[in-house]
Order: C-alpha cells, then sequence, then structure tokens
DNA sequence: CGCGACCTTGAAGAACGTCAATGGTCGTGG
DNA sequence: CCACGACCATTGACGTTCTTCAAGGTCGCG
C-alpha cells in the first residue's frame, strides 16, 4: 500500500502516520465508473490493485483518455483542492481501491508538510505526463503516438516492478487506445500491425511484450524526462 | 502583484508575508526564452506584464505549445518540487516578471498551508486546462479547437479585468495557434477566414474581439467548469 | 525604399476517418 | 459438450480533413 511512498519521495517516519490512516477498500468490476465529471468527491482514490483510467466524453460519441493507472497511483488526488471534478475516473480491469477521506489527508498535509510536498509533487508529474500526451497527440504520427504510450507505460510499470522481464499487462482494447490518442480504431489496428511486423512488439490476450526497446524507443521519440522519476531511473530491465 | 492571490483563493492578512517576499523584476524583450528545457531553475517566475507561453520541441522542426499565460499567472511553479523543467518558457510579448526564490516560497508554503494550498491549487488548474487541450487536439475540428482557444483565454482574461469589452489582446501568430492546437498554419489561416466569415469573431493586430459568444461558444462545444473559477464565476462581459 | 515577419491563396497528396462486413475468442447457459 | 451471443480484432473500399509545397501579398519598421 505505501509503495506510493517509495515512488514519491524518501519519508521518515511518518509512514506511521500513513499507515494509520484509515481507509475504505472498495473491489470494483471492470468497466465500471468509480466516480463522474461534475461529481464532488469527499475521498481519494489509491489504487491498490488492477488498472483504472480517466477520461472525458467531448461533443457527440466522442471520449478522450487522459490516462492509465496502475497500482500505488491516486489519480484523484487534485479533488483535495478542486471541489468539482472535471473528468470521470472508471476501472479498465477488476479493481481494488482504497478510499480516504479528504479530511485525513488534509489534516496529515498540515501536520507532515513532507507528505504534502510529496502529494503535490505526485500531482506535477501528474501534469508533465499530460503535457507528454498533448505533444504527442498534437505532433506525432500515429505510429510514433502508441509506440509512445508502450514505452511510458512500460516505463512506470517497471519502475514499480509490475513489469516481468520485457513483458507487461496491458488490459487495453484498441478502441481505449484509439480515444487515448485520438485515433480511430480502425487506424490503431493497422499502425499496431506495423509495429507488429517491424518486430518491435508483440501484444495479445491483455499482454503486451516489447521485443525490440531500441527501435521502439527510436520510433516512439521517447524520452523520459518526463516522468521526473526520482531514483536511478534505471533503464527498463531488458539487459 | 498580488492579484495572483485573489485569483485562487482567499487569504488573510498573510498577504502582509506575500508582499513582503523578495522579488527580482525582470523586463524581457518579446520572442525570448526565458528558461529552457532541462534546465533546473532556483526561482519561480510570477509574471507581471505581458504574454508568455510554454512549449516544448518534438522531433524535427516540430513545437508543441501547452499553454498562453496571462499577467498574475506563475507558469513554472511546478519546479518548485520537480526539479528539472520538461519544457521552456518563453515570451510572446515583451514581459515583465519577478522573480522569487524558491527557498522563499517553500518557507512561505511551511508557515502558511494556506498559501500552499492555494498555490497547490492553482498548478492543479493547470493540469485541468492540460486534460482540456488534450481532448481538444485529440477529438474536435480544427474549427472547433481554434474556437475552444478563443473562448477559453477570452473567459481567462475577463475573469483577471483584463478584457475590453468584447475585445482582448491576443498577441499570437498564426504560427503559434497552429502549434498550440495541433494545425499547420495554413489550416489555421482557412479556419479563421471561416470564423471570421461567420461573423464569429475579429483578429486583427493583436486584437481579438468576440462578436458573437453564444455562436463561438457553440462551436467550441465551451464549457468552463475545467477553469475552476472560484467565485461567481460571472459570464463574459457581453452582456 | 527595402527587408523581414506575417498573412493569404492554390493545388496536390498523405494521413487518417468512416462505414460495413467478417472472423476469433471466450464465457455462459442449455 | 455444444451453441449462442458479446466483445474485440481485422479487412477493404472510399471519403474527408488536414498537411505540404510553393508562390504571392501586406504591413510595419529601420
Amino acid at each position: 500500500v505505501r509503495k506510493l511512498e517509495s515512488i514519491t519521495d524518501l519519508s521518515i517516519e511518518e509512514r506511521d502516520a500513513l499507515s494509520r490512516l484509515p481507509l475504505i477498500i472498495k473491489e470494483i468490476r471492470a468497466g465500471e465508473d468509480i466516480v463522474r465529471y461534475g461529481g464532488r468527491p469527499s475521498h481519494c482514490c489509491l489504487l491498490i490493485e488492477g488498472f483504472i483510467y480517466r477520461y472525458k466524453l467531448i461533443g457527440e460519441g466522442r471520449r478522450q483518455i487522459f490516462s492509465f493507472h496502475t497500482p500505488g497511483d491516486i489519480p484523484d488526488l487534485q479533488s483535495l483542492h478542486l471541489k468539482v471534478l472535471d473528468h470521470s475516473l472508471a476501472t479498465l480491469t477488476m479493481a481494488k481501491v482504497a478510499l480516504i477521506q479528504h479530511d485525513h489527508l488534509r489534516n496529515l498535509n498540515f501536520r507532515f508538510p513532507g507528505i504534502g510536498n510529496a502529494l503535490w509533487r505526485d500531482t506535477l508529474i501528474d501534469g508533465s505526463i499530460f503535457r507528454e500526451w498533448m505533444a504527442g497527440i498534437g505532433q506525432r504520427s500515429a505510429l510514433s503516438r502508441i509506440a509512445h504510450l508502450f514505452c511510458e507505460i512500460y516505463f512506470r510499470l517497471n519502475a514499480v516492478g509490475l513489469a516481468d522481464g520485457h513483458s507487461i499487462p496491458f488490459p487495453v482494447t484498441q478502441e481505449q487506445i484509439g480515444d487515448s490518442l485520438g485515433l480511430s480504431t480502425v487506424h490503431v489496428n493497422r499502425s499496431l500491425q506495423k509495429l507488429r511486423s517491424s518486430g518491435l512488439i508483440t501484444l495479445r490476450g491483455g499482454t503486451l511484450a516489447i521485443e525490440d526497446w531500441p527501435g521502439l524507443q527510436k520510433v516512439a521519440e521517447f524520452d523520459p524526462i518526463y516522468l521526473h522519476q526520482e531514483v536511478d531511473a534505471r533503464p527498463p530491465g531488458l539487459q
């Protein structure tokens, strides 16, 4: 649970206070909304297990996905300071989340500014990732965008120890990939085939395998600086 | 200078502490970088006068602009917690900025958690705007994107009292509009002509006039919820 | 007056979207 | 165990949006 802490920053024995936070554990089925656009949540949502994503509906039947989240993330930390939610949060797979009351978190921030800063930092990284996605959607080709998404997800999962060699779980449909990158399903499909036939990746049954990291990174123009990883920023596990 | 405070949140007489902050005032010519990608600034930059923008270079000769900033903004507040800058900051016009040392700000946050929270909130709104832009670039047509940009800028300028009736200063070239929305200059030009001939706007010599707010808002599908304006969120001045 | 920065215009083409149909896989229920 | 349906991946044909290239045109300024 407190792997969140090791991700963002080194804390002292204030992790003691963290571990005493009252949590409400909740299981949610795949494909359900957790909180909705316009809502005014009174809790934050720490992801313990599974995958979730954030999105917003635009006009008629169009959807933009902003981010995919992996265990340890608190995707709606922002609701601590923004009263009304400007997007929705939904599950990709079945997920286990821990709800934390805003009041408790605020109290914690007050008593331990170090924790507050770490959380603040976390929301800033969130923003940095948005910028990178924006740049990708605005400037990169479809092929490059998809490759970039794969690089990022692999990198992030690897950082929290959820990569298995050069493979990661990636339970995202082609439609969802399209909605996250501003592409149609059909075009995602065709681009994926190119990535596959170039021997860069394999993607099947919710598992993504990076077959050629340098090659993929080159197609993606992936530079992980925007993820602001604290520590060694170790290069992905494949040798 | 402390109009920043009225924007984000109501502060007590901690505005006293704010006004005692040591500032370094600096004037910068139009079209210059203030801080660069990869830098490790030790100051934050409060914009007092003029317009500036944030951007990142992608691949060969492509550029993504993330945001335009108006007086009162602190565009690189994030550098307080993220050591290395993942994008650049540059002036659109001549600008006057106040540099504030990180240490001083951190100290202030420590002594007045209320200020810290307000600043945090500010960075969260920043992130919210990124999400909206991302959605726009990913899902909206060129016409709609441009209209949306105009709505946002007008709305923000109006909120800080810089709108003059239905006109605002908008010293942005068509190339820069294109770079911010993921469009080519040529296409921006053609789309602008459509907006003009529909009688929605006029844009000349760095001044943008909204001729038909409801019409523009409709084309843009503009919903200001994402700007998280505190107060009455008064509708734009044109009655 | 002339130069540079910006806006405008036309034509051709690439990248990507839409529509529509087919096939694969998996879980569920008969 | 098999059949069915739901969901997802795949394919082809065709259309649109947007890009690229290239050439003027306008305006302000030294």
